[in-house]
DNA sequence: GAGGTATTTAGAGGAATTTCTAAATACCTC
DNA sequence: GAGGTATTTAGAAATTCCTCTAAATACCTC
């Protein structure tokens, strides 16, 4: 947990490109590398980057090392964010806000 | 737009605090700043940041100059991220994903 | 276990970020 | 318009980030 990391995760281009190829379906790190123009040293890095912040998790494999989004980090960041423009949970459809705050 | 400097400037647990005090109310720079132990011109860098990123707006009045929350922004990211988590917009209830993906 | 493929780790260089102090700007009030 | 308050800008120092090359580790296959 810790938004400073997961935010900070999300920050870079690159790994947000990661994270929409996992979307699809899960990647060896050599299988998102092809998808850029860097070392593979270079992912690994970025990979490491998204395990800390817990957006990913990785499955051994044989000698493949496979990487598939964690959905539940991406929710909380969702929760947090809601909380901020709404003041409450995922009400998208009203202006009500900073209604009955008691404490 | 651009989720590079969104997401940039809330990686910075200065900046999401500057959020969460604003989304009570809006607030001078001077203001915001008397929460912080750090100077005015911190500060002023800070909200640059967040200014860059569209996530604040300021009115000037008097001689102080007046920042709040735009949730609008707040809600583009969640949307990315949603589609992200689901492949769908807001959908919470169901596993339902990567369905009637044409292109 | 030797050779091969996949991935990570170490170390270094350059760029970007965060913070400060000092100075500049802006605007209000008298 | 002079003095005062609020805020930003400029420049510098320390730290962190992103990328590379080179080397190390891990694991599979024969």
């Amino acid at each position: 947990m810790g938004f400073a990391e997961t935010f900070k995760a999300l920050s870079d281009p690159v790994r947000r490109e990661i994270l929409e190829l996992l979307k699809k379906k899960r990647l060896s790190a050599g299988e998102i590398g092809s998808h850029f123009d860097m070392t593979g040293a270079t992912i690994s890095y970025h990979l490491s980057i998204l395990k800390k912040a817990d957006l990913v998790r990785e499955t051994k494999q044989k000698n493949f090392i496979y990487y598939d989004l964690n959905t539940s980090v991406v929710e909380e960041v969702m929760l947090w964010l809601s909380e901020l423009a709404n003041g409450n949970v995922a009400e998208q459809k009203g202006e009500e806000r900073d209604r009955d705050v008691k404490d």
